[in-house]
DNA sequence: CTGTTAGCGCCTTCAG
DNA sequence: CTGAAGGCGCTAACAG
């Protein structure tokens, strides 16, 4: 079914048709008549082809979102944020896990090279991420970065990193913990290095010395948070609470520190970043620190679409400040 | 950068360079010519328009699925599984919330009509499934349904619904358990009635009578599976066992139970349908009968793809039987 | 063996 | 107020 299909059956040229389906204000066309073409995209079920449609006006309804892993809580409350203002926009997304970024056939590379995406949002950090980078920024797709910045032309967008941190430092701090430990997320992304910074400033500010060997870095994921909390425990004995970067981390923290046959808040306090439902239900309720994170996925699809962003600048979402949310993991210490 | 473009570079015509690019094998080339060719298409940086080349191919290399919703973590393990076959396949996939399909000016809805996606795999029983499966069948895009039939021509890719809920009903029977409740998903869904008939067909094997009230229906949330699991408790003082159709649903119910200061499982077992890695780590460990959701996503991927799969079949995922996780939320009655 | 040509389906001037 | 025509970038068939 094309547009000439549609026209033949009306009676009148390609043109028309075109102008009706796009809703052209210009179009002075006789009442029956629109009527008429109206009927026969109606009866012959005619849809305009998209590729053609993207080939002529060289835009494709589409973004590309790239995430380290679909299945981890946090980045679906991303990816919520960022279908819901797609919808609203008459956009479409495509969603990756950075993991299949590294086959050389795939075919978001040769999307995202031949203009077959408006706009990419990138979580940054992954392994493979230079390669898609590299892709866009020589092909100027439009690009925002999520959370941490890569050496690239790329907007930025953050969560109030600093301030997450300093406030479940806080927190912890007021319930009389002077031993706080970092359970942190990998070094060399900028949202660790201000969450690190935020937690470093609680400390000092209330005059408590913080050692290298308090801080270790690794991936959020339960596993990976299990074993860095245990090396964590073991290098710190006097250690009475732990700031996790990231909820799932910390779950898998909570499972170290009862593997080791202590409790949670009892021997050890732990208060987690991003806060999500399930922390209510897990063996010991997550004590945690929401962030706008349907704000973030909301608003990077926006900057993506908007041609007036620029590269290179800076976002911070703080429309919605840090928010603690207190369960049970964390209480005063024990000693 | 066209494809013309490099042709001029490279002093040949266009086909030649296309054929390059698309690596025609019955193309004699001299040596040198493609090497001129290779080199101008690296230092040009030339990519293919991919929309030209849909338009041209009548195929975009993207799938689209639908979910209910991101957030859970059992869809997004079908989302992974989708995702590494397409990657495979050299395709993308466009992924959608099914409550982002009532706006009618929707992207995908727009994609599906006019040839946008190559296929269209859809997690049914969503309120606003209707439309874009209307579409679909009309355009005759390629449709996968999961889970659950619709009254359309479309595969239907099942998992062993009814073993898995036999085995998780025969666990409890073993353990001595004779009133076992359920707490199902959406009535009208293809895969509620199977796991009904396996935990029906299992009770009758063991000699076991249900009533009516021993089966309640709702949404895999953790808000619905606690109001659910509320109502079933009250309605049957005598029940000892719950067994839950989805995961998400029973963490509700664990949060019912101990609402009501009860115990899991020592006044009330749970086994539920669907493992993922936070089963182990909440309130109680739930017993869990995991199933292969990634295959089902791979699957899925599969068949949409494949020109030769027919409408209208039936394909069940039983590369892995159901396998029952055995944690701490079930054990025998304690009356 | 390589180049020319003719559309794929659409939209946007520009004539009529 | 409506129609005709060109071209977006690519590729498959045909000439040279």
């Amino acid at each position: 079914m094309t547009i000439s299909d549609i026209a033949k059956a009306a009676g009148v040229s390609p043109a028309v048709v075109s102008r009706v389906v796009n809703r052209d204000k210009t179009l002075r066309i006789g009442k029956e008549t629109r009527a008429r073409v109206q009927k026969a995209i109606d009866e012959l079920d005619y849809a305009p082809n998209a590729a053609a449609r993207s080939l002529r006006s060289a835009s494709s309804g589409l973004i590309a979102m790239v995430v380290h892993d679909v299945t981890n809580p946090v980045y679906g409350e991303i990816l919520r944020g960022a279908q819901q203002t797609a919808g609203a926009l008459g956009k479409a997304i495509i969603v990756s896990d950075g993991s299949h970024l590294d086959d050389r056939a795939s075919r978001l590379l040769e999307l995202i090279g031949g203009n077959g995406v408006d706009g990419l949002i990138l979580q940054a950090g992954g392994v493979n991420s230079d390669l898609v980078l590299a892709r866009a920024g020589r092909k100027s797709v439009p690009t925002v970065l999520l959370q941490a910045a890569l050496d690239t032309n790329a907007h930025l967008v953050c969560l109030p990193d600093s301030r997450a941190t300093q406030i479940a430092t806080d927190y912890l701090l007021s319930l009389g913990h002077t031993r706080i430990g970092c359970l942190a997320t990998g070094r060399e992304l900028t949202f660790t290095r201000n969450r690190e910074r935020g937690w470093r400033q609680a400390m000092e500010l209330a005059g408590q010395s913080v050692d290298a060997g308090s801080i270790v870095y690794g991936h959020p994921s339960i596993e990976d948070g299990r074993a860095s909390a245990t090396q964590l425990i073991e290098a710190n004995p006097s250690m009475t609470a732990l700031l996790c970067f990231n909820v799932v981390a910390a779950i898998g923290a909570l499972q170290a520190v009862q593997d080791r046959g202590l409790r949670v808040p009892d021997d050890l306090s732990i208060v987690a970043i991003h806060d999500i439902d399930l922390a209510d239900h897990l063996s010991v309720p997550l004590t945690t620190v929401a962030m706008p994170l349907f704000e973030m996925g909301a608003r990077a699809v926006e900057l993506v679409s908007d041609k007036s962003t620029g590269f290179e600048g800076t976002t911070t979402i703080d429309t919605r400040d840090p928010e603690l949310v207190v369960r049970k993991s964390a209480a005063a210490p024990s000693r």
